[in-house]
DNA sequence: GAGAATTGCGAGAACGCTCTCGCAAACCGT
DNA sequence: ACGGTTTGCGAGAGCGTTCTCGCAATTCTC
């Protein structure tokens, strides 16, 4: 049951005895014409209950006013939400509205999904890539030449504008800071896409933002003063049970880790669970540092301690930059935000820190 | 730099020698035409890189295959990233897409927020009213006669298809099982939009989902069978530092509560967060159990007890129900889901439960 | 093999809006 | 008072589709 017959710029032009043409600029504001007739169309059009069609203006202007978004996760991922939440507001702010989908790191998905928004005529596209290296699909020309803006990550052709978040200096301060806490014993638990289950060797990482947090960790490692003792790396599949799993298995080395470092939210959940199932007391006999604040992680007893990207400003920047290049013309540029730790109580203290 | 000039179905006409009518029935698939020309059609189309316009198509056909969805919070909430993700995979599933809207219970956002949807011609709503009696906007007339569920909550005059969860029959269910294990000073903390800081007196509650708890609470007590010795109700503005203070206020009381009832997981974590700053430890000093389950919460130690709502099936299940309305014709229903608790750690047991 | 039925396709209108173009009326200056 | 400028508005094309209608060519029927 839709609407009989909506009412339209015609019945608008019919009932105040002017032509279609002065209706539209009544109401869009724009050419010359006489205040009264605007204030005369404007209420005859309040009157008759006339709603603007926006398919039929974006048609003819050949601007939407409407941006694509393309990310990896939904919204039950701790980065994703608060991601998609600063870019839907600054977009409104903007005057524009999003369209949103998530791929769940599947490249096929994102292609199709990506086919989906130009096919709606998005006016520009903020994308997070499922991988470094595929993207026969995201050049200018399958792009119709929209601009594009890739966050959190980065393509190995540097086409596009991309802002991302220093994770690599940030991994490495995390790791500083627990080595400086007295912690020799080190686990880091990496979430990377398209593996099954885990692995304890380096696999190929399609996502730069992890490679950069592993590349920090591992430049951490070597920047410890007391060098330390142990480290496990564990690579593992981005679900529950594969990382509890990969959790225990840290847990039953011989020289387990006193500190778990964890790539991201799921990742640092399982350590949590775990570590709850096993009676250990997080702060106390196991240590933990995550990447990627959330509300939860703050009002935990103890605290986590966590590399907090700055979320809210990579949403707002993203939308900033994509209507700029929309709008104006404006060459790629290369952002790098910057991440910090955040110190609360997930951390013991092994030693006196200096 | 926009597009230059996007290839149209006249150019995949003109390239494969036949009309721009035929172009038509060969990709959409409709009315009488040769399978070989089909076949060809498509594969100059594939060739010369068409990709069909869906603001043309959708605006000559008067369908969109795009819903609007209007919550009232964004995906920062435990509940409404669940639905939300819930409501686009549903949705992309059926052949649809989502246009979505957060309103942070403000009816003039609301207002606005339908009015967008519509001028971009959705072909219905999904909505989380603001407000039970604010509804001069979504009278059938206003609404172009296009159908509507409304999900989470109910508005006084059952116009449309209405999904909740029966909140009541669980709050009151939480509320027996804390005093069958010998809870009997109960303290309930219930977030109501629109209230500045907190009151202990019950205020107008415009949410009836929240009102529903209130009672649900309310029922739990009257059935309570060692009646329980103090009660303490909070009315709390959803918003950390009144949260905050509420709770405090709580803890202070000269016979505190021993469990504390909220009724969303802002007010948990409230509860969490003054907790742990005082040293109680939940699930021995202080017992909670919260509305609205999280993968958080569960990983908690201990895990927290919550009323877990069928979040995914509500939201399934509103996209079914209008997807059904758009495409057929249906009667307004209400429906309500069942939500139950669960039953993990944080919820000491003060006496051997039957 | 002649009329009827079927098949495949092209012409063209329509969806609701914006915007250029041009024309008449009103205003200006000298 | 007369040429020139400005003002306000209407006519009409066009955005990229879909879809009805009608016509020619092919196939069927007896």
């Amino acid at each position: 049951m839709a609407s009989i017959k909506s009412v339209t710029i015609n019945d608008v032009a019919a009932a105040s005895g002017v032509s279609r043409a002065t209706v539209s600029r009544a109401l869009s504001g724009y050419g010359r014409i006489n205040p009264q007739t605007v204030e005369h169309v404007r209420s005859v059009a309040e009157s008759i209950g006339y709603r603007p069609n926006a398919l039929a203006a974006a048609m003819r202007a050949g601007k939407t006013k409407t941006i694509g978004l393309v990310v990896i996760s939904d919204f039950t991922n701790a980065f994703f939400d608060r991601a998609t939440k600063a870019i839907i507001d600054q977009a409104k702010e903007s005057g524009y509205r999003v369209l949103i989908s998530h791929t769940d790191e599947d490249i096929e998905v994102e292609k199709a999904a990506v086919e989906t928004m130009l096919s709606n005529q998005v006016d520009g596209l903020i994308l997070v890539p499922s991988g470094t290296s595929h993207h026969s699909h995201l050049t200018p020309k399958k792009l119709d030449n929209k601009p594009v803006v890739i966050i959190d990550r980065k393509l190995d052709t540097p086409r596009y504008t991309t802002i991302t978040t220093g994770d690599q200096e940030a991994a490495k301060e995390a790791v500083l800071y627990a080595t400086e806490n007295g912690h020799t014993n080190l686990g880091f638990l990496i979430a990377v896409p398209g593996i099954k289950g885990f692995k304890k060797r380096a696999p190929e990482i399609p996502i730069t933002s992890v490679q950069e947090r592993a590349d920090g960790f591992q430049d951490g490692v070597k920047e410890s003063k007391p060098k330390p003792k142990t480290i496990t790396w564990i690579y593992c599949e981005d679900e529950e049970i594969a990382a509890g799993s990969a959790v225990e298995e840290m847990l039953d080395a011989d020289v387990p880790p006193s500190i778990i470092f964890t790539s991201n939210n799921d990742m640092l959940l399982a350590v949590l669970k775990v570590a709850g199932n096993r009676g250990l007391v997080v702060g106390k006999d196991l240590s933990v540092i995550s990447f990627d604040d959330s509300p939860w992680a703050a009002a935990m007893v103890p605290g986590i301690t966590v590399i907090a990207r700055p979320v809210e400003d990579l949403g707002h920047l993203a939308v900033k930059e994509l209507i700029e290049a929309i709008e104006g013309k404006t060459k790629p540029k290369e952002i790098v935000l910057e991440a910090h730790l955040v110190r609360r109580g997930s951390v013991a203290k092994l030693r006196k820190s200096k």
